[in-house]
DNA sequence: GATGAATGAGTATTCATTCAT
DNA sequence: AATGAATGAATACTCATTCAT
C-alpha cells in the first residue's frame, strides 16, 4: 500500500515532459526546458526525480499502463478476433494523435540509452506488443487467420502504424484518423493482392 | 559544371559520419567523436562542410542517391509488379542490415530539426517512398493490386520493414534478414485473413 | 541559565556530523547526507542548527570539551611533566584512532573558511595546543627540559602525531597505535643525535 | 622524446591551478574560479585538461619534480647528514612559504579523492619523504643519529614543518621562516630533554 | 518538532563553432 | 589543406537554505 505514491505535482511533471519527449526526444529534452514548461525551478524537478532517467522511466511506466489499459478494455468488449483487431487497431491511432503516446513514439531512440534504461523501455514496448500478438494467435486458432508467426505480424501491425506517425511527425500536414486505421487493418488483413493467387 | 565537388577527404568524413549518425542519431553524433573517428582536427571538418546540417544533408543526400539507384535499378529487372515488390522489399532489407542506411533509420529524428533540415529530409524520403508507390500503381494498372491508395501502402510497407529495424536496435537480438522481408511481403500482398470473406 | 541546552536529538545530529566531518571534510559534508544519515528531513536540520557553520562548531566546541577534559585529566594524573607529557600523547592517539576527533583532523581544512569560523576554530585549537605548552613550560621551570620557545614546541609535537594521522588517512594501512606514541615521544624528547655534541 | 609536451599555456594554467588547490585546497577549486584567474573561458581549460583530476594530477606532477630536485641539490651539496639535513629542512621551509608548494600543502585533503587520485597522491608524496628517510639512514650508518626507524622519523620531521604550515595557514599572522626551520631542526636532533637520562 | 516543496546560485563538463596561423 | 586555441551557451545535476504548514 506504500506504493510510491504519484502526487499531482508529480503528476503535473509528468505531463509536461511526456509532450516534450514525445516532441524532441530523450536527448532532446532539456531539464531547463521541463522546468520552465512546469513553471518551477530546475532543482524543483530534481525534489520529485532522481535524474533524467527517473522521469523517462516514470512516463513510459504511466503512459504504457494507460496504453495497456484502454488497449485491453476495448479488446475486451468485442468476442471475434477480427473485430477486436478492428477496435484495437482504432484505439492505437487514437492514442498517437490525441496523446502523442511516448510509449509509441519516443520507443524510436532508445538505442543509445543506457542499458538499465534500454532494458525498460523493452518491457514496456510487450505492453502493447503483446496483447496484439495474443489477438492473432486467437484468430489463428479459431481459424479465421492463416498460421502466420504471431509476433513478427504483432510486430508489422505496429510497424504500420509508426510509419504514419514518423511521417506526420515529419510532414506535419497528415492527421491521423480513421481513414489511416482503416487502411492499415484493410491492408493487414487482406493484403493488396486482387486473389490469393501464388 | 562547378558542381559541388565532393573530394576524397570530403567523402572520407561522410563515411564516418555516416556510421555515427546511424548509430547515435542526428543530435548524438559530437563533431569531436566525427573529428577523431576521421583523424583529423575538428576544424578541419569545418574546412571542408559549413556546419553539421551541412554534413547530416551531404550524407543524406548521397545515401540517398544509392538507395534510390539500388532500389531502381533492381525493379527494373524485374517486369511484373508482384516479382518488382518482393525484389525491392528485399533490397530494402539488404541496405539495412548491412550499410545501415540513414536514409532509412535517422529519419525517426528529424522532428526537432530546424525547418530547412526537415524539408530537405522529407524530400530525400520521397527517394524510396516513390519507387514503392510507383510499383504499387502499376500492380493497379495492370489488376493484380487491389485499388488501394497507392502512397498510403507505400507508407504501410515502409513502416513494416522500420518496425523491424527499430525493434533490432532495441533488442540487439533479432538480424533482419530474409525471413523478416518474406514475411513483409507475405503480410503485404495477402494479409492475414483465411480468405477474402468481408 | 538558559545556556543553549543542547537536546537529545541535536546530540544525535551532532554525532552523525562529527562522523560525516571527519571522514569527508567540512566541505565534503551535505546536509542532504547528514539528514539521512539521521533518519530526518533536511529541513528538521535547520530547525535544530541555525546553518552549517553552526553545526561545525557545536561539533568542534563539544568535541574539544570532550578532548580537553581528557587531557587535562590524563596530565593531572601524572606529577612530573614528563610522564604528563608521556600520558597526555598516548592521550591524544588514543583520541585519534577511537573517535576520530574533529578537532584534531578536521581543523586542517578551515583555510577557506570564512573569518569567523575561522577565528572560532583557531580558538578551539588552543584546546589542545595550550594543555601541552604549559606542560613543556612547567618542564622548563623544574630544569628537567631546554628552554625552548613552549608554543613552538607544543606545534611541533602536535605536527609529528598529525604527521602519522595524514598519512595514515591517505595509506589507510598504518594504525595508530603505542608505537606511533612511543616513537613520536622519544624523538621529541631526545632528538636523533647520538649526543649533545652540535 | 614525444612526451606530453607542457605548452606555455598550459604552464599558465598550471600555475594558476597550483595557487589556487594551495589555498582553496582539490574540493575548494573551482574551473570557474581557475578560468577567471587565467583570463581564459571555461571551455578553454578543457581544451587543454581532460578534467579536473588532469590539472590536479599535472600540477602535482610538475611540484614533485620541481621539489624533489631542489631537495637533492641541497642534499648533494653538503657531505654530513647532519649538514645534509640542515639544508634540506631550510629549502623546505622556503618552499612552503615561497611557493606554496602543493606537493606538500594540499595533500591532506586526498582522503576523499578517488582510488587513482589517491594513489598518484601517495606515490608522489614519496618524493619529498624518500630523500629524507635516506639522509636519516645515512646517519645512522655514520654512527651519527640513533637507530631509529627511518620511515617514521622523517614522517615526524615532515610533520613537524607542516604543523607549522596549518598553524600558518589558519593563523595568517606567522611568517614560516629561518627560525622555524632551527627550532624543529633542533629539537628533532637533540629533542626538548635536557640530557639523556631516562 | 517536524517536514515537503521550492529555489538561486553553484558544480564539472560538453557542445558546435570561429579564427589566426 | 589543415589545425591549435579559444569561446558562449548549453548540458545534467547538487548545494545550503527558506517557508508555509
Amino acid at each position: 500500500m506504500t506504493e510510491p505514491v504519484i502526487t499531482p505535482q508529480k503528476q503535473a511533471i509528468l505531463d509536461a515532459a511526456q509532450g516534450l519527449f514525445a516532441r524532441h526526444g530523450y536527448e532532446g529534452l532539456s531539464i531547463r526546458d521541463l522546468a520552465a514548461e512546469c513553471g518551477l525551478a530546475k532543482a524543483t524537478i530534481y525534489h520529485h526525480f532522481r535524474d533524467k532517467q527517473d522521469i523517462f522511466m516514470n512516463v513510459l511506466e504511466r503512459d504504457a499502463g494507460c496504453v495497456h489499459a484502454q488497449i485491453m478494455a476495448a479488446a475486451k468488449r468485442e468476442p471475434d478476433p477480427l473485430s477486436k483487431l478492428r477496435v484495437v487497431v482504432h484505439t492505437y491511432c487514437g492514442l498517437i494523435s490525441e496523446r502523442r503516446s511516448i510509449v509509441l513514439t519516443t520507443l524510436r531512440e532508445v538505442t543509445g540509452m543506457e542499458d538499465k534504461l534500454r532494458r525498460f523501455a523493452m518491457m514496456n514496448k510487450q505492453v502493447f506488443l503483446g496483447p496484439l500478438a495474443a489477438i492473432v494467435q486467437q484468430g489463428i486458432d479459431e481459424g479465421v487467420f492463416r498460421p502466420v508467426d504471431t509476433e513478427m505480424s504483432a510486430l508489422s501491425l505496429l510497424g504500420m502504424l509508426h510509419g504514419f506517425v514518423t511521417f506526420q511527425l515529419i510532414a506535419q500536414d497528415r492527421e491521423i484518423g480513421s481513414d489511416v486505421a482503416d487502411h492499415v487493418l484493410s491492408l493487414f488483413l487482406h493484403g493488396i493482392c486482387v486473389r490469393d493467387s501464388q
